[in-house]
DNA sequence: AGTACGCCCTGGCCGC
DNA sequence: TGCGGCCAGGGCGTAC
């Protein structure tokens, strides 16, 4: 499930090998993909022949700006982006559901197994402001402070961290890890938390994020990078899916309970 | 407005 | 071995 770090792993990869280059070809083939925006063949005669400015990522939404207006993708759970280039790289199959193909060689291609993930245009000057992606962790503006205004109203800590809305990029695997080294438990009132809990949780989640890239990622299911490799992350899981085995803090089982239709994982000592 | 919940989708796993 | 049924969950639409 690709969340902020695995997304930015992806943007990373592709950036050198797609910045600069024109769109020579285009097949979109899964009506779904270009659902929330345009069909199929309009999405892809609106690409042909432009040239990918910038690639940029906000959240989990990676934007190929190419000019007035920008591809948006996002991946839902089980969707990658591929690079390949001659004989190397991917084959596709029955779950590519688009190719890119790039002037002077290389192709990129979205997959997608379960698709939830989407592409489409929008406007590239309104386009974040369209989407309503909240504050981006890993900006400056993501101060404790910031942490501390989003903290209001009655939801349960957790369900806040996963609104794409006023905190952009965290997913069930950082909103876990990040409470756990914070020490503080998912299902409290995210207006009860005191000024260091705030503190500890703003650091955590920097940290957790940066470990994650740091790491390429993690590969629960079906993460892939943007050359098909998994990332390392899921060894450095503290209690994503530990749950039974040791907390390796204080060695008390890790619990899972159901919060908001999500699997939630957490230590029932450490975490208060 | 703020919160809760069902739905989309497919592969993998479980039990019989 | 085969197969039905359930589970995973990001984000949106709908309901309260």
């Amino acid at each position: 499930m690709p969340e902020l770090p695995e997304v930015e792993v992806i943007r990373r990869d592709l950036v050198p090998r797609v910045e600069g280059r024109r769109i020579s070809m285009v097949s979109i083939t899964e009506p779904r993909l270009t659902r929330r925006r345009g069909t199929p063949a309009e999405v892809a005669a609106a690409l042909l022949g432009h040239r990918v400015r910038a690639l940029r990522r906000r959240g989990k939404y990676l934007f190929f700006d190419l000019g007035e207006e920008s591809l948006v993708v996002r991946l839902g759970m089980t969707g990658q982006l591929l690079w390949g280039e001659g004989r190397s790289g991917f084959l596709p199959d029955e779950h590519t559901h688009a190719i890119l193909s790039f002037e002077g060689g290389g192709r990129l291609a979205y997959r997608d197994i379960r698709k939830f993930g989407e592409m489409f245009l929008l406007p590239t000057v309104s386009a974040e402001r369209t989407l309503r992606i909240g504050i981006e962790p890993l900006d400056r503006g993501f101060t404790p402070e910031a942490l501390q205004r989003a903290c209001s109203g009655t939801r349960r800590i957790k369900t806040l961290l996963l609104d794409q809305s006023r905190i952009a990029g965290i997913g069930n695997i950082y909103a876990d890890e990040a409470l756990f080294r914070a020490g503080i438990r998912p299902t409290r009132r995210a207006s009860s938390l005191g000024h260091q809990e705030v503190r500890r949780l703003h650091t955590a989640i920097r940290r957790v994020l940066q470990a994650g890239i740091r790491h390429r990622g993690s590969s629960i299911s079906d993460y892939r990078d943007a050359c098909g490799r998994p990332g390392r992350f899921v060894a450095l899981h503290r209690v994503y899916q530990r749950h039974g085995k040791p907390c390796l803090a204080c060695g008390a089982p890790v619990r899972r309970i159901l919060l908001g239709q999500r699997g939630t994982h957490y230590c029932p000592t450490c975490q208060r």
